[in-house]
DNA sequence: GCGAGGGTTGACTCGTCAGTCAACTTCGAG
DNA sequence: CTCGAAGTTGACTGACGAGTCAACCCTCGC
C-alpha cells in the first residue's frame, strides 16, 4: 500500500489548472501565479516541473495532439469507405471538444491558429494531421469513391477548417450546444464536405 | 497647391506600419516602439492618434471588415445563383489576401480567431458576416438550388472555415502560393462546398 | 514678425510579471 | 533516530514595455 509516488500528482494538477486558466484568460493575459493559484500549489512549483510558462502549453498541446494523430492513424487503418473515415475523424474531434472543451479551446486558439507564436513552433505536428486526411482523400479519389479534380490538400483543409470553425463557434458561444448538437454538427460537416450543398 | 493637410498622413503611416509589425511579430510580442520605428515617427505620436495599442488593431480590423461586409452585401444583391454568390465571396476574400497578405494575416490571426481578446470584442461584427452567408444558403435552399437538410448556419461555417483554413495555410507557409494558386484555391473551395467530394 | 494651436518628439515613470533561489518540509532507506 | 534527496514554498529581482508629459517645432493668420 505504501506507494512510492506521491498521493497526488502535482505536475498533473498544474497542467489541468493551466488548461482552465488558459481557456478563461488566454495564454498571454494570464500570469504564472494564476496557474499556481488555480492548482493550489506554490508559485515556484510550476518551475520545478516546467522550464517555462511556454513549456506548460507545449506539453498540453503535444499530449493531446499525439492522441489525435494516433486516433486518425487507427481510423485510417480500418477497411471502410473514405466518407466513414472522415465521419470518424470529425466524430473524434467533436467528442474531444465535448469531453474537455477547455483543452480543445486552448489548443485551437493558442496553438493551432497562432501563426506567430506556438503555431509556428508546432507546425510540423499540425501538418502531420493535415497530411493524413489528405492521404485519405487521395486514396478515395484513386478508388473512385471521391471524384477527381479537387486537390486532396485543399479538400483536407476544407474539411479540417470546417470542423475548427464549428468548434470556434462553440468556443465563441455563438452557436448553441444543446445535447444532440454535437452529433448533428458531425453529420452536417461530413454531409457538406462529402455530399456538397447543391441539389443533385 | 497649398494644402491645409500635412503632406503625409502620419496616422495612415502608423496604421500601415502597424500592419507590417503585427504580421511579422504578432500583436502581443511587438512593442509600440516597434510600430513607431517602422513608421519612422516618434513613440509619442502613436498615442497622439490612438488611445492605446489596442485601438490601433481595432481600427485596422473595423476598417477592413467594414469593406468586406459591404462587398458581401453588394454580392448578395446581384441576381445570380447562390453558387456564384459564394464564388464571388471566396474570390473577394482570397483577393483581399493577395492584395495585402499582411493585413489579412493580422485580421485572421489576431482578431477573427482570438477568442480571448479581440475576437470577443468584435464578435458582433464577425457574426454579421456569417449571417449574411447563412442567408444566402437559406435562400438557395428555399429556391431549390441547394438541397435542404443541412443547417444554413453550419453550411456558412463550413464555407467560411474552409476559406480561412486555406488562408491560414498560406499564412503558415505550408501551401505554396504560385501565380495561379489563388484562383485555383477559390475554385477548389467552392467546388468542395457546393459540389461535394463524392462521386455523383 | 509674432503669437497660437496643432503636430511631433523621446526621456521618463510606474506597474507588472517571468523566472530565481535559499530555505523549509516530507518521507523513505539504513 | 538520522541523513539525504526529492518535493515544496513564496519573497525577491530584474527586465521590460505601455502610457505620460513637458518641451519643442512648424505653419498660418493677422
Amino acid at each position: 500500500m505504501a506507494s512510492t509516488r506521491p498521493a497526488v500528482d502535482k505536475r498533473r494538477l498544474i497542467l489541468d489548472a493551466a488548461v482552465r486558466v488558459f481557456a478563461r484568460q488566454g495564454f498571454h493575459t494570464c500570469r504564472v501565479s494564476d496557474i499556481a493559484d488555480e492548482a493550489g500549489v506554490a508559485y515556484g512549483l510550476v518551475y520545478h516541473y516546467f522550464q517555462s510558462k511556454d513549456e506548460v502549453l507545449d506539453t498540453l498541446f503535444l499530449e493531446r495532439w499525439g492522441v489525435m494523430i494516433e486516433a486518425i492513424l487507427e481510423i485510417d487503418r480500418r477497411e471502410i469507405p473514405a466518407r466513414e473515415k472522415l465521419q470518424a475523424i470529425a466524430s473524434f474531434i467533436v467528442d474531444s471538444y465535448r469531453h474537455d472543451p477547455d483543452l480543445m479551446k486552448v489548443i485551437i486558439v493558442e496553438v493551432t491558429r497562432a501563426a506567430n507564436s506556438f503555431g509556428a513552433a508546432h507546425i510540423g505536428e499540425i501538418n502531420r494531421a493535415y497530411r493524413l486526411i489528405e492521404g485519405i482523400v487521395e486514396q478515395a479519389q484513386a478508388s473512385g469513391e471521391f471524384r477527381r479534380g479537387i486537390s486532396p490538400a485543399f479538400a483536407a483543409m476544407a474539411f479540417y477548417g470546417a470542423i475548427e470553425q464549428v468548434l470556434t463557434g462553440w468556443i465563441f458561444g455563438v452557436v448553441d450546444e444543446d445535447v444532440d448538437g454535437y452529433d448533428r454538427a458531425k453529420d452536417y460537416i461530413v454531409e457538406t464536405i462529402c455530399g456538397g450543398l447543391q441539389q443533385r
